[in-house]
DNA sequence: GTCTATATTTTGATAGAC
DNA sequence: GTCTATCAAAATATAGAC
């Protein structure tokens, strides 16, 4: 299938995948480019010559990353299909190029605390399509009264934060120990296929209306 | 009300206070100690005074933080009423005591990108205490049979995690500009109220069965 | 409790030979 | 493309006077 014998992967290579490795394990100003340069085995010096300098570095991954989920995603969505079927492959996509990819969610993460301070315009562009694509698939369900009206970003929410959120917390998770019956184990597709219902549940045309509840108590302890 | 005269912060407020804000806009690693002391306008050696170090002092927030959250959905929970209103009061409270305070969601965004790597066993207990509290919760649900069997830990990433990424989102919210004909704009209390219905919609006995659905299409692009 | 001055280490980045 | 040696700045932390 592929070629016969794979190249090595060259000294940029070793880097980029190295460099994913420090900043998603230590964020941005973590991230040591010493140790970035030894993870790779490569010299410091080349790290420069590959790379005007972290930041760039950094943009380069970020912008890889993101670029991967667009890409995913679009494709997915001319797949066709009800826009149930597109929902669910929209939130399958999103933990296959996104989630599952072991670096990206804690890389995520820090960039939303971080305001998006190293995302320049063009991976913001990339977040972008994601959400056009979300956005052109409520609507068309929408349009045939199968999904009721509903915020994009509000339902982009619901469907990336619990997965990235849930990819992240796997370190935490093991220091909890039990909680109450129930194992503190989860299988990724048990949470897709729990995203994917509680999504589609949301958006159903029946059910109790969206914001019909008040947000509850204001009574206070 | 309160006290005529409110004392003024002390040096030690003035620096957990000035902390938060660092520590939430640039993470440990790229919180600066000379900047925590000048955002204070305090000296930097006061700083080693009242705290051990700079890790002793991010713990300290940390703790504050955590335990603000836990006691907030303990008092909520003693509150009782039917499964369904402590459900809509735990979200409330999390909503309130935790993504509230503004600096919050990033640094816990960025607890969790990191594993965990701050957390002490007795923060370790003070998110416990929020688990148990919700574990609790369903479990009272499902005796009664409102409840659909559901996994707590899913549930809590369902509830949390739209809630924190929101929060954070907002000033990378702002740079998306339009993307359909839907403004980007979406008061608190809507996405509360959405979060709120989704998970009793979820946990509802009826509607689509958990799990039920295939995790979507095998088919790759 | 508060401040000045300073020690010590770490880190990002480059010059220049091969 | 690769490596050695090194600089300059930044950053954590402390000593010691008041």
């Amino acid at each position: 299938m592929a070629r016969p014998t794979a190249p090595p992967p060259s000294s940029r290579d070793r880097l980029l995948a190295a460099a994913r490795e420090e900043f998603a394990a230590r964020g941005f100003d973590g991230a040591k480019v010493d140790r970035i340069a030894a993870r790779a085995r490569v010299n410091k010096a080349m790290l420069y010559y590959h790379f005007q300098n972290k930041a760039a570095l950094y943009r380069e991954i970020l912008r890889e990353l993101f670029h991967g989920v667009a890409q995913g995603v679009t494709a997915s969505r001319q797949q066709g299909g009800t826009p149930e079927d597109q929902l669910r492959r929209f939130v399958e996509t999103i933990a296959r190029d996104g989630i599952a990819r072991p670096h990206f969610p804690a890389i995520w993460l820090r960039e939303m605390a971080d305001g998006g301070r190293h995302l320049d315009a063009s991976i913001v562009g990339e977040i972008r399509r994601v959400l056009t694509v979300l956005t052109a698939i409520l609507a068309e369900g929408e349009r045939a009264g199968r999904f009721r009206p509903s915020h994009p970003f509000v339902t982009h929410m619901g469907i990336v934060a619990p997965l990235l959120l849930f990819a992240a917390s796997a370190p935490l998770r093991s220091r909890f120990g039990r909680i109450g019956p129930a194992s503190i184990n989860v299988p990724p597709e048990f949470l897709i296929a729990h995203v994917q219902n509680a999504t589609l549940t949301a958006l159903a045309s029946d059910g109790p209306a969206l914001g019909r509840q008040r947000a509850a108590s204001r009574t206070r302890r």
